[in-house]
RNA sequence: GGCCCCGUGGCUCAACUGGAUAGAGCAGCCCCCUCCUAAGGGGCAGGUUGCAGGUUCGAAUCCUGCCGGGGUCACCA
């Protein structure tokens, strides 16, 4: 049940009798009109701002519409007033039953209220993480991988069918660097000394890869040249990197359902395939590039390479496929792996990249854009850095010193709620501060806590009120008479609980998940503010004493309210708290 | 230099993708508090939304140009 598009419907229909009644004229576009939450709550329940809209294409007065639509609305039994305000906003308030239906809704529909068929089952690849596979997921990575998964939930939750990806980069020379660097392991743990040179990765985290490989070939690569081993090194090396980056995200709560390998692209023909339609398309050619303006390399020289005509679809210059040497880029795999996701049918891509892969946005949409004839979109999520902080300090990271932060060190310390939580409180384009101190701290400064203090909250009052001997399971809740619920600030804690399904709409509607953290924000603090004003107004409090009934009708707001936490802390992948250590 | 992101009270961030008087939390000042389980509650003050134009009934939001911060820039992945 969402009010506000039911309102929205209640509106266009008595738009369309004013047309009918040759009020307005016909042909209007009703696609702008809107029915929001006023911000100022003394503007009412809901405004709506047809006829602002409508006044121009109409050839009418604002307010002249306003005050006709206002008439009509006005004998719906649901809207119990309907008044013309500011510019031509008409402001309407709703009859108090309309409350009373959205909390028995929510606890009707329970972790199914606010689900939405907005995306009509379209099919939606999320890609994310896709980190390199030569070591564990460090802090980098986690709010990419936190942001991708609640994405994904979130599109799921407002109807879509969603995919979630990762893209295994294990074709590139990156690869061959972890079997040389595994294959130094390997001697060590055959006894022998070793230096881990420049281009080497020294992470302690391949001891154990190495022990392994000498368990299951024993001495047969000691002594040999690479053409004996690199290849099956790099293939025993990446498998086992990512059993460890599979468990990194499991810690994580995180599941992925593909995962796809660039190497599985080379000879195939898959990238041939891929730039063979580019080239139907006219859009391959043999040239050679302009210098970098500005900034010119001292190494650089005029080369005829293999380029796509990205500028045809909105990049800014043409880009290579093939290096001088006529081997692929890096891009080439990439093109050929998004022409497969176009073939395996997706109506929607979404690539989740970190901000420093924001150059490539443009030349990605464009091959996306190319290949799929504009069908496709393809829309890029760049995740911001991370800044840890510890006691208020500044934590720097070091791979060289060995003092980088890994996800489990994250997961380790604060648990994977909080972490996740946390991650979402900022939108994806913003740098991020993660105080270790502070997401554990038990205070109002601390968004993760507040909001699960208040699931807990609720959760105590049930076990209390059942202590008490009054029934409140959801049967009950459900047969509770909510009409005893006027005051005031009961009524404004179930407004809030009935903009939950707009805010998924919204949210689901710009890939931005971390819209539902806010909004489980507000939704606590309106908990608590509600539960603190029972100190002085007892009659405001949940459980009242020796009444049943009126417990349990302001138990089941309660109730409402805690089955939204726990559905919008599902969307973000965190557990609801039952009660607080 | 090109491109991308960001710029909102002293600080950290919101603002329902164009709506009404730009909202919260810290910090500051003033009150209250042992209360259904609690780590507190109420209030005051604080703003030319980086600057200048433009579009619109209406702009923090869209367009143009500047200023400032970050990222990125063939032959790496």
């Amino acid at each position: 049940m969402n009010l506000f598009t039911t309102l929205r419907a209640a509106v266009l229909d008595a738009l369309a009798e004013m047309v009918a009644a040759g009020q307005l004229p016909d042909g209007l576009s009703m696609d702008n009109v809107t029915v929001e939450p006023p911000r100022d709550p003394a503007h009412g329940d809901m405004a709506t701002n047809a006829a602002m809209v409508l006044a121009k294409p109409a050839g009418l007065k604002p307010r002249d519409i306003a005050e006709a639509l206002a008439a009509r609305l006005a004998a719906d039994p649901r809207i119990e007033g309907a008044e013309v305000a500011g510019p031509g906003f008409l402001n309407l308030r709703l009859a108090p039953e309309m409350w009373h239906e959205v909390v028995l809704a929510a606890l009707k529909e329970g972790g199914d209220f606010g689900r939405s068929d907005m995306g009509q089952g379209r099919r939606v690849n999320v890609e994310f993480v896709s980190a390199n596979p030569t070591g564990p997921l460090h802090v980098g990575h986690t709010r990419g991988a936190v942001f991708g998964d609640a994405l994904a939930s979130l599109l799921d939750f407002t109807g879509h069918q969603v995919t979630r990806e990762y893209y295994i980069n294990d074709g590139g020379a990156q690869v061959d660097v972890l079997a040389r660097s595994v294959y130094l392991r390997y001697l060590e743990a055959h006894g022998q000394a070793v230096a881990f040179e420049d281009g080497t990765y020294p992470g302690d985290y391949l001891i154990s890869v190495g022990q392994a490989l000498k368990d299951k070939v024993g001495a047969a690569y000691i002594d040999q040249p690479e053409s004996v081993w690199l290849e099956e090194v790099r293939d025993y090396s990446t498998d086992a990197m990512m059993d460890l980056i599979r468990a990194d995200l499991k810690a994580l709560g995180i599941e992925m359902d593909a995962f796809y390998s660039e190497k599985s692209l080379y000879g195939t023909g898959r990238i041939e395939a891929a730039l063979e339609a580019l080239d139907a398309k006219g859009l391959i050619y043999q040239g050679v590039l302009e210098p970098p303006k500005g900034k010119k390399p001292e190494d650089w020289e005029p080369r005829e390479q293999t380029l796509f005509k990205s500028t045809a679809h909105g990049d800014d210059v043409d880009r290579p496929v093939k290096k001088s040497d006529g081997a692929w880029t890096y891009f080439a795999p990439d093109i050929a792996y998004h022409f497969d996701k176009i073939e395996r049918g997706y109506d929607a891509l979404i690539d989740v990249f970190g901000a420093d892969h924001g150059g490539y946005v443009k030349r990605m949409k464009a091959a996306v854009s190319a290949l799929s004839d504009g069908r496709v979109t393809l829309d890029v999520k760049l995740a911001q850095l991370v800044k840890l902080y510890k006691n208020g300090e500044p934590f720097k990271m070091s791979k060289r010193a060995g003092t980088f932060v890994t996800l489990r060190d994250v997961v380790d310390q604060v648990g994977a709620d909080a972490t996740r939580f946390v991650m979402l409180t900022r939108k994806n384009d913003a740098p991020l501060d993660f105080d270790f101190d502070k997401v554990l701290e038990q205070s109002k400064e601390n968004p993760v806590f507040y909001v699960q203090y208040a699931h807990a909250r609720v959760c105590s009052v049930l076990a209390k009120a059942a202590e008490a001997g009054i029934d409140v399971s959801d049967e009950a809740l459900r047969a509770a008479d909510l009409s005893i619920l006027t005051h005031e600030a009961e009524l404004a804690l179930a407004r809030k609980i009935a903009e939950w399904p707009r805010h998924v709409e919204i949210a689901g509607r710009t890939n931005e998940p971390h819209r539902v953290a806010f909004y489980l924000f507000d939704l606590a603090s309106d908990l608590h503010s509600l539960w603190n004003r029972g100190h002085d107004v007892p009659e405001l409090r949940f459980l009242q004493e020796g009444d049943p009934a009126t417990s349990q009708a302001k138990i089941a707001l309660a109730r409402a309210a805690a089955v939204v936490i726990s559905a919008g802390l599902g969307i973000l992948g965190v557990t609801p708290a039952q009660e607080l250590r």
